[in-house]
DNA sequence: CATGAATGAGTATTCATTCAT
DNA sequence: GATGAATGAATACTCATTCAT
């Protein structure tokens, strides 16, 4: 089943916009990757800003859908913020290079190219606030600052892109449970560690991104 | 009291690899930020890469030094790892960008200017590995992987340079303080709150980075 | 009446040519003018070159033979020459675009392909150059430099496809009346204004560029 | 007396532009006709089209300013449009390839880039259009549309860059005298041949052109 | 007849860096 | 100290053209 070539330049730009960064990839760099002539590149792609914005859109499209499909019933609180941080894990632990290109390399989109990507992290994050806030009128979050509060554990989840490697000790499933155990800590919360849904969770990110995870 | 053309060049290229990454700022952006032509930035600096690597030194270099000398006593393990987050979260606000600059940029660099770096760093995160493990040894944390629990904090925590403002509602110290509460929660900590020795921690960041907090 | 894709191939470079000349106009923007890929247009044409010199034989035969066919009979050289430059300035009016081409994109024609190009210009000066010597020798033209003069009718002349409009004050009758009159005088000569031909020189150009004149 | 870098990238463009077109001249070819390195040349130069649109904003004021100093005393039309066409055609004989780039490049620039030439362009027709008009009010030139006569011999003047040299059998001041008498006649004026002041429309170009005519 | 895919050579422009003054 | 001049190598991107399908 042979990969097409705008599939190489797509995976290529992801792994080299993830390592080298935006800047550090040259189209050479992107050519060699794909197997493909610098000119041909040009077949599958606008430029290359265009590639790089194409890329964040569907990733955090792909994280959004996952996201909602996840706390689709909505559900309480605690549960929900769980299962988004355990979808958050998982996602950027199977996709970890697609998900540092959208973390780090938002800044070097033009204005027009940016908006649309802003737009649905914002969306995104939404989601999260929503969790958070509802937990904390719910009583069973306490914790002074949600908005902080939020920013701190989307951050300590993007991070696991930075390191994670599938080849260390933790498997996937514990990595997703016990991140959804330290937030459920740090907003304060008491109840029963664990998160409900974690095998749905890997079946929605195992679908959208493509891998078994 | 002028600020010399070293210090200027040097803050250029804080700002500019913050905010644009070292790929993405040219010698030519240095030379304009610094108000110096760009063959005039050469009395001042080796390569681009050599100011990068620099900088980076300099800034793990006060990072540390501050570290242990907020935790110089020892101390019990939870006022540590509270002081090493507060620290941690008062530098990271105090000078985001060149936090920015060691968190994003570090993998630009050649293995030769890389490794000394990657000891700073890797010195710097045995304080919170000790401080945690004492902790758990002790008892008073409570946390199935240390190791991974380390690394998810400090994504968390230097996150704070990714989107703090002091135009924001929250001041540095409930910010540091916020940052030591989720911390301690995240270990399973029960203790009472607060950073004991948040004063002089302030006293060192003001000192370190020479500015007033 | 369908147009065949081999004319609208010709009808786009004439217009492009003419327009963003050779040099400015590529492959792409033909195909796209042309309403087809950029590999079909191969299929109509050898090299961009190849397009060029074709389109300036087929525009230099037709004013050819349509000066021949005008001048036939040959007659008094008043009449020829005003008969020509009538002739000439409705061309150019009615054809603007590949005349245009002819006049300013010779140079970048290889010798090979420009030879012949040159000597379908040159046969064609000729006529001008017969009429004027013989309307010199006749005595009913006085003028100093009669090959100097040659070149700056005709410059005059070639010069209204840089500006003419149908849509602007001047009706094409009026304006090659008024530039034989020009001509005239230019050379000296006293006789009675007026093409003598005007019309036939109308239904020439009518039929040899496909146009109602 | 040494030419300056600058000096020769300028006359190297205007050699090139002239006669290969803009679009036909690489940035190699300009930097190695003006002994420079590609990147040198970009020392003394913006893009490639803010280089053309210098020339030709230079090549027109030069232009503009000779006609102006040419004509300053006002004086009667005939003797005004001989000096028009007197300098006109010196100035393009002198300055063949600037004036060619002004004629044939205009419509590659940029709006933005194009506004001031055509400006520039448009103020010195209308010494032409002035001279003319009032000739027609003094009732000592007979011509039926004056507007259309401007056009033509302005073309007709122009023209004399596409063809002329040096080493012709014309003198410059033969072809200058000739073209202002075939100016008068097709504007049908009687009066006595000869520019009056040609000596000094010799010595205008010879300053503003800085080449002895 | 038509075209998507492909490319080597080319485009204008910028790069980090050096050096004579 | 400071910089204008200079450049080889690189940048992102486009060129005209070919060919298998």
């Amino acid at each position: 089943m042979a990969v097409s070539s705008r599939e190489r330049v797509r995976a290529a730009a992801v792994k080299l916009f993830a390592t080298k960064g935006f800047h550090g990839t040259g189209i050479r760099d992107l050519a060699q990757e794909a197997e493909l002539s610098s000119a041909s590149l040009y077949h599958y792609m606008g430029t290359k800003e265009d590639l790089l914005a194409e890329i964040m859109r569907t990733a955090l499209n792909r994280l959004l859908a996952a996201a909602r499909e996840a706390t689709a019933g909505g559900g309480e609180p605690v549960q929900r913020l769980r299962t988004l941080v355990a979808l958050h894990v998982l996602a950027h632990a199977a996709g970890p290079e697609e998900t540092r290109v959208v973390d780090n390399e938002v800044d070097v989109l033009s204005p027009a190219a940016r908006e649309p990507v802003v737009a649905l992290r914002d969306t995104y994050e939404r989601l999260w606030a929503a969790a958070i806030d509802d937990g904390v009128a719910a009583g069973v979050f306490r914790v002074e600052h949600p908005a902080v509060t939020r920013l701190a554990l989307l951050e300590m989840c993007s991070g696991v892109a930075r390191w994670y490697s599938p080849r260390g000790p933790l498997a996937l499933d514990e990595l997703a449970e016990h991140y959804a155990e330290l937030a459920s800590r740090a907003l304060g919360c008491t109840s029963a560690p664990g998160v409900a849904d974690l095998r749905r969770c890997r079946e929605i990110v195992a679908k959208e991104w493509g891998v078994s995870v």
